[in-house]
DNA sequence: TCTCCATATGTGCAATCATACATATGCTAT
DNA sequence: ATAGCATATGTATGATTGCACATATGGAGA
């Protein structure tokens, strides 16, 4: 549903999109993923290549439970997706979205 | 700096970038700034139009001592700028990558 | 100068979250 | 079946954070 705004300037009406509950909640959640450290590494990680849970633990020296929390919340929110190999699971970026937005945040940044 | 990775199935060598120090503190920063439902709200309102505190205020239903904190926040890191019109101070979105990252997120969530 | 409105700041509380420890589950090969 | 490695889960805790209350600053007009 559209938001309706009365602009002080010119006093004319303005239409546009305020996202409220549910998106508004998914949205949330979803960015909040690029708002910790430990994951934005696990992500830029795996934009690289797909790895399993031990592989990332030990080139990114992160403990492997704390990977493995961090795997679960981003496969919770469907960034990435694993395809087992026997006992190893690889994780992959389910989503080129997901790099798109940590290359926008580089580019905002201005590196 | 370039992070080395050994790829478990092809045994290659892979070159890609992990993201450290203060660049990795910098997109986290960047990045939280998505993860509140309030700041979301008050960027899409400012996507639609310039407004001044007590406009976004009485729009989105938020207390104004709220959103001029958020607003600081939002100008520390560059996501929007002001412009003073005798007491009134309108904010708007400095960055076009501002809305891209909203798109992006809407995109990815499949709305 | 005094008053009014717009905006900003100080502070405390409640809630959320990231992490690590200990432990459990699951798969494979011998 | 059992040993060993890979992965997941339960839980406690320290740290961070969003918010609102009260209050302060600051500009504009009378």
């Amino acid at each position: 549903m559209d938001t309706l705004l009365l602009d002080r300037r010119t006093q004319g009406l303005i239409e546009g999109y305020v996202p409220e509950g549910e998106l508004l909640f998914s949205l949330t959640r979803f960015f909040s993923i690029f708002a910790d450290g430990t994951r934005l590494r696990i992500l830029s990680a795996l934009a690289i290549s797909e790895m399993c849970v031990t592989d990332i633990s030990r080139v990114l020296g992160i403990n492997q439970t704390t990977v493995s929390h961090q795997l679960r919340f981003l496969k919770d929110v469907g960034m990435v997706c694993t395809e087992r190999h026997g006992k190893i699971i690889f994780y992959s970026l389910s989503n080129e979205i997901v790099n798109d937005i940590l290359l926008k945040g580089v580019e905002f940044l201005g590196y």
